[in-house]
DNA sequence: CTCCCTTGTTACTCGAGCGTAAGGCTACCG
DNA sequence: CGGTAGCCTTACGCTCGAGTAACAAGGGAG
């Protein structure tokens, strides 16, 4: 019954810094998950936060710094989902299997958080670039890690068809393929995803052709 | 002795318009592949072409014109350059590893083809990212056919640990990543790679701890 | 010699989009 | 109640780069 009350200020006006960030991120991923650093606008961005422009750059600062702001904030976040569901003292296979479980849980769930740390942060040259590929190295460390000490623990040395580190980064881009396909198949559970690639690498064509099966020991 | 000879033209002039299109897209499949398609500008390519900007519109039409004549051209030698190493008649892990092989030969004489086609193509929404994609199925397609070969002529059904193209989709992620990661260790051959992988995803690591190695029966 | 088609260039238009100047409004504090 | 600090906007400057007119010149055909 007061004045100007007709329309209700749904609109929700003058928020706390952090929330405003937090809008501010949420919308840049989105964008440049959609069109990639280059092509996305600020304009679009500050369109889809709901907020005008210049709030961006006093905020985040300026477009580099916002992507910058986008890596870093999803790349800690994946990390954190994939160490979440890892435990240390299983056997390799279990370690792999986990973590690859929580990995396509993460991007079934977080899809552009994983288009952008997977499709774009590698066009925009420069520091960023560099940052993701660490992140992506420390993953292929990580798994060569899990696989060398399998193999020494049976007493595999460094012979000419095995090598720890290739070895490792195709199969992260193995998983990372996957992850891809899967996202035109919702339908297939983390688990099965898990499973495919625990066959593939683990076991290998060969041994799949014959009927064996790889299944989690638990 | 005669005038104005103090300067040879060494400039080369007026060439016929065939040779200046493969000079105009060489330049591009280059500037593209360094900057991404939207940081690539068409001043830059008219630089380092050697022939002013209006040739290149004239010749190949717009930047996107020009993007997918690259793409279409490059992924041509690809295939071709897959397909001249290729023998139906042998046996499918012999098949997949002469193709591996030609594969990454291919990627370490034309690095910069491999990379418009993997990391940039995708970047630019619309025809050409449905394009390469497009290739990308069909090479997914055609390994799952020679998987399922594989399998069912040892009698394995579709069983739910088994998925034809999941697998393969995973296969071929494995085989551009680690081209990728070639890139930076130019001295592993190709054989050494193709190797690598078809120990990978043919013996699996399970077989690889206990000691097997796969290699071609020839 | 002259016409005219192909090859080639310089120098511009114009829009998109990053970043900012300048200022208004609200709340809290003294 | 006045001031000050934080939230927020409109409206603009300015650069970069896609695409284009307008013009120039070589060279073969008749």
């Amino acid at each position: 019954m007061s004045e100007e009350d007709q329309r209700p200020p749904e609109r929700a006006r003058r928020l706390p810094r952090a929330v405003r960030e937090r809008q501010i991120l949420d919308a840049a991923v989105q964008v440049f998950s959609r069109h990639g650093y280059h092509a996305a606008s600020m304009d679009e961005i500050s369109d889809v936060a709901g907020v005008s422009k210049p709030m961006i750059y006093t905020y985040l600062g300026s477009k580099e710094d916002l992507f910058g702001a986008c890596i870093r904030r999803e790349a800690t976040r994946l990390l954190e989902a994939i160490q979440a569901g890892v435990q240390p003292d299983l056997p390799p296979d279990m370690q792999l299997w986990h973590g690859l479980r929580s990995f396509y849980r993460f991007v079934a769930e977080y899809r552009e958080s994983w288009t952008v740390l997977h499709r774009q942060a590698l066009t925009v040259g420069g520091t960023f670039a560099a940052e993701v590929t660490d992140m992506r190295v420390r993953a292929i460390q990580l798994v060569a890690a899990l696989v060398v000490s399998a193999g020494t623990r049976k007493g595999v040395g460094e012979q000419a068809e095995f090598s720890g580190e290739g070895l490792s980064a195709a199969l992260v881009g193995a998983a990372e393929s996957l992850a891809d396909w899967a996202l035109d198949h919702p339908d297939i559970s983390d688990g099965v995803l898990a499973s495919w690639l625990m066959n593939l690498v683990w076991l290998g064509f060969n041994d799949l052709i014959e009927g064996e099966v790889w299944k989690p020991s638990e």
